[in-house]
DNA sequence: CCTACCGATCGGTAGG
DNA sequence: CCTACCGATCGGTAGG
């Protein structure tokens, strides 16, 4: 029931926002009466705060799994690509907790949100780094803002949710293989282009601009 | 009165959303008792109205005269960086009708929503227009899905409002040309790159990628 | 623009 | 996990 009152509350918090779900409309949801929450948990906030960290440390975690399942091997593109796709299927996945994150982080009580900013700096870092390897393997450019390029790239990332409507795994694909052009080569056209739509790895694509 | 009911209104919802933001919380800020906020307004609902029309609208209106004003001999590079750095200057000037807009359209009440909905297609058609041009002038790539990155551009640059420390009109502009930058031309290092990180018109800036 | 008030709903608790 | 209830606060209104 623990369970099943956590992702009833991350749906509606998703759904009409933190303060406008009451705890009566996650019991109703639950199929229990208003009071047996308390039985779960201490008070509203406790769900708000095991909400938000869900939402955080789904992405992080599966991000972290999969850099780490490639690493040693792989060039800096793989694993980019393997870092956006990674990210993109993890956030539509759980989307009721991650929409939750996204959305409410910033209004929800400060006590809820302490222990979030850990993982959340944690994920940023990840990202940091995996920049950073980036710049040592002289595919990233160093005369851009790379902190500006990061926020910017998970920034579109997260507000992905509010327009991407996923079809099928191939639209992850689809939409990873997007983000990673234009994030690493950008949108203007080149002579003799010979840029390839290819398959989820995506490793084996043509760096086309040098 | 009206327009100080709106200002402190719009700075109430963007700080704590607009659920958690009393009617008695938006008369104390303006000096005045809750009831008397009926002698202005009809309801909630339209204050709340009223409030995410204008933060879709000033940003609008600014970009599109700004466009106005250049098109004619501008090119598609030229006005690109024209409507970034009016979409961003005029998003922080407004920040708290913006940032309600941004945070709180999808938990808004489905009738104040109704009537933004006109303004928010416009405001897309516009820069679809300009993507348009970018396109027919050769500039734009044909090979990637220009909705995509439409949708991304505008999501990078909302966002940008969770973690952009606007100081002075400089930080604008640095912040303008890293995005031009990224959009266009992507991060990735270029053989003997000339990148110039150039003064805001930022028109002349070197294509060097093909 | 204020005073005084309405019914509804909120998060939470005692006792079982 | 339920019943019955608490004080506080909500959006809104009547009458001035």
């Amino acid at each position: 029931m623990r369970q099943r009152i956590l992702d009833e509350s991350a749906r509606l918090f998703s759904q009409d926002g933190i303060a406008s779900t009451s705890m009566r409309q996650i019991a109703k949801e639950c199929g229990i009466q208003a009071g047996s929450l308390y039985y779960h948990f201490k008070s509203k906030d406790e769900i708000i705060a095991e909400v938000l960290e869900l939402g955080i440390s789904f992405v992080a975690d599966a991000v972290k799994a999969e850099l780490e399942k490639l690493d040693g091997s792989a060039g800096f593109r793989e694993l980019f690509h393997a870092a956006v796709l990674a990210h993109l299927n993890a956030f539509f996945l759980h989307r009721n907790y991650t929409a939750t994150h996204i959305r409410e982080f910033k209004q929800a009580p400060a006590s809820t949100r302490i222990k979030n900013i850990k993982t959340r700096d944690a994920y940023e870092q990840l990202w940091a780094d995996l920049f950073a390897k980036g710049v040592s393997e002289g595919v990233l450019a160093t005369d851009i803002d790379l902190r500006f390029a990061r926020l910017l790239l998970l920034s579109s990332m997260n507000w992905a949710l509010e327009w991407f409507k996923p079809k099928g795994q191939r639209s992850f694909d689809e939409l990873t293989v997007t983000i990673v052009r234009i994030f690493l080569d950008g949108c203007t056209a080149r002579a003799a282009s010979t840029q390839e739509d290819s398959p989820a790895a995506g490793s084996k694509q043509v760096v086309h601009s040098n």
